[in-house]
DNA sequence: TATTGTTATACTCTATAACTATA
DNA sequence: TATAGTTATAGAGTATAACAATA
């Protein structure tokens, strides 16, 4: 049968790019989560941790802006960390509205130590597309963020 | 021990996979459910009359295993599709406790429609990725997913 | 006893609106 | 007036447990 491109024959799941970006983002983030239960944090705090660390943002809406979500998102995840010991809120002396968030010396730690792990977790899955295929996936997701406007 | 930003360890959002693949995930999500705002279903939806259209599954619970989600969520998704004349529900003559999903008529008008437009978007996306890009992108997530055992 | 679909319920992540304290 | 952080609340999407009908 002679398929035409516009013509739309019916796709397996695994052909559909939003379903292979589904799976494929909730098994990594499953592995990871599994490994950072060493660490005492999810994924998702490590990647506040890594905005924090990297110095991308210093406050508390930077941090959200950076990661796309909601300034109120960050509130929670913040309270948990700042529990665990891992950051510090402290006001800001220009601006005492703003929260300066910082890493503390045991979260440093923690950072280090966790986004080992979370590389090695990367690679392990990135393995099976050669020396060079995890770079490659990057620059293709990042190609398709840019083409969304995102 | 100060973490800056050119410290190896730390590394920008955009160079984390999960991170990519997130933000690829919701923003393709986003753009396909504006599209299919005019057939009046979600992405969501058209995944499970794909899996419906391709004969991938006869029953609920298999369009939930196909799809790697629990059955129960799929009774409110069935509810919306059935109540919007597009999927119905009988009972299978063989095994009277299990639902035959199928798609109505207008059913099948309105997913290959949908499916064209979702094409249409996903090559929009992923037309900076070159001419065999969109392919190779799907092998790699697809590689991915086969090494965490998904 | 086991299974299918269903309901009730809860948990996570996200967002909007309104409050507070500052600016 | 406007902004940063917070709280209350609500909406998706997901899951577990228990139930009725059926196997």
């Amino acid at each position: 049968m002679a398929t035409r491109p516009s013509d739309p024959a019916v796709r397996a799941p695994d052909e559909v790019v939003g379903y292979l970006l589904k799976h494929a983002h909730l098994a990594l983030e499953e592995r990871t989560n599994t490994t950072l239960a060493a660490d005492g944090i999810t994924a998702r705090d490590l990647g506040v941790m890594r905005v924090i660390a990297a110095g991308a943002a210093r406050s508390q809406q930077e941090i959200a802006a950076v990661l796309g979500v909601d300034r109120t998102s960050m509130v929670a995840v913040l309270d948990a960390l700042e529990a665990a010991g891992v950051v510090a809120r402290r006001p800001s002396e220009r601006d005492r509205r703003r929260n300066v968030i910082e890493l503390t010396d045991a979260g440093r730690e923690t950072f280090l130590r966790a986004e080992r792990r979370s590389i090695e977790v990367e690679e392990q899955l990135t393995e099976p597309l050669g020396p060079d295929g995890a770079q490659r996936l990057r620059a293709a997701l990042r190609a398709l963020l840019e083409a969304a406007g995102g």
